[in-house]
DNA sequence: GAGAAACTGTATCCGGTGGACACGGTTCTG
DNA sequence: CAGAACCGTGTCCACCGGATACAGTTTCTC
């Protein structure tokens, strides 16, 4: 089914959306063999993403790349919000499998290991196309490969005493700060320090912006001169870390505190 | 070259940004009074921005709002990601004042509250102002407005025993938990649902992504199913206090651990 | 088999975007 | 008063996403 045929979804103006990442497509079978595929159209403008990110990928450059029309993409993909929304998801790829929980008894204390590489295995997502920060801006629909990730953070949070809604709070808490890690990296793109370290170019950039207006900032020069300079690339571990630890302590929290 | 004579900066591409958001626009007394402002075509495109979404501001559009031509604005602002820039840093506008810490003697007790209070009101700010969350991606430069709110947070956390560098940390996590409820709030203007909560229209949108296909996202189903439906908006609470919480924990062990 | 129907890729056109450039009018400085 | 500096504008361009109409190809039906 078409998805809207009378039956109003909640999705409003995302059916295409919808469509093209649940819908199972089936070709039909009058017309002549199309000459592309969905596949090869989102693979090719990731690639464009991955180069030259989200900028560099329109309709023509696509179809160029493919040495088609522009308009023959708008056979496959109704727009290019669904060409997102597709590259998107097949970026995300599957879910990593839940690591077996070794030490994870009947105490749920395996949780914040799988947590943790969960979420080291979406900033490595993240690291490898970076526009998936752009490109996951305003309304959109989740994908299949995208609920799955969310499926894998909630089961390895399904020993912890958690409430369902506290778990969904969590995976946006982890989620969160990976897409922040990854905005921090992608901000240091600046100009002639692009080689360096993400934290590294940071500072750099705080540094020329605070020469002379130190005493406007007192809070940020005190922070930075005390950061000894090159803090490395500390802010994913410490964040990761305390939310972690956050979580932990709530965890215990209410594990110990029901009497 | 226009801008960087001979001094190299760190800033390379966004030179005109620097320049607008922290030079001195002293004005040459040769020509005609200009019969724009930098500040009237801020504001007009904020307002733009405020009721149609990023989109909705163009220069052509801009422009027109102020009855005047597009290139006219080009007097003003070397392009459009200057303007942007220009508009964030506007919209952030003067950091609040950092509220009197009643109980913070020398055991540093009171940065919680302050640090709580600081990220209510840039959340406020993303809320009020929707199109930040766009805006924002991609790299950028800081204005004197965002460097103060950064300061604001620095300076809230100084009572710690925390470093200067995870001082920064501290800050960017909780600014990226700002934004990551910012995106979930603007993520859920989906068609019909726009007038619901949050969180409430995000139930409804798993749950139609969910139906017939809970037993390939069972921890997804699950977790939906134990939040009762309606789980209000306590996301935001949730990781705030998780990471509140962390940074708590981090900072008794630091100071308890020391001896 | 013949024709109709469905499908594919393309060519053309449109409104909109950010921006380069040259020009005439205005205003201040020497 | 002359020239330089500055302002606002008109024109032009490449590019963007997308609608529409059309010719060619395949398959189903009579």
């Amino acid at each position: 089914m078409a998805g809207d045929d009378g039956k109003r979804s909640v999705f409003g103006d995302q059916a295409g959306s919808v469509e093209v990442l649940w819908g199972g497509r089936g070709r039909p079978s009058r017309g002549p063999k199309p000459a592309l595929s969905l596949e090869r159209i989102t693979h090719t403008a990731m690639a464009l993403a991955d180069t030259g990110g989200l900028g560099a990928v329109s309709m023509q450059r696509v179809a160029a790349e493919l040495d088609f029309t522009k308009m023959s993409l708008y056979r496959y993909v109704p727009g290019k919000n669904e060409l997102v929304a597709l590259m998107i998801d097949t970026a995300l790829g599957e879910p990593p499998a839940p690591e077996a929980p070794a030490g994870s008894g009947r105490d749920g204390s395996g949780w914040r290991a799988a947590l943790r590489a969960w979420a080291e295995a979406l900033a490595a997502v993240h690291h490898r196309h970076p526009w998936l920060l752009e490109a996951a801006v305003g309304p959109r629909v989740m994908g299949p490969h995208e609920l799955g990730w969310i499926d894998g953070a909630l089961a390895a949070l399904a020993g912890t005493g958690l409430t369902g809604g506290e778990r969904l709070d969590a995976v946006v808490v982890v989620t969160g700060h990976v897409r922040t890690l990854a905005r921090v990296a992608a901000s240091t793109g600046l100009g002639s320090t692009r080689a360096k370290g993400p934290e590294e170019a940071m500072s750099a950039a705080l540094n020329e912006l605070l020469a002379g207006r130190a005493d406007r900032f007192p809070a940020v020069a005190a922070a930075v001169a005390d950061s000894g300079g090159a803090s490395r690339d500390q802010a994913w571990e410490f964040g990761l870390e305390r939310i972690l630890d956050g979580l932990e302590a709530y965890t215990g929290r209410a594990r110990g505190g029901t009497s």
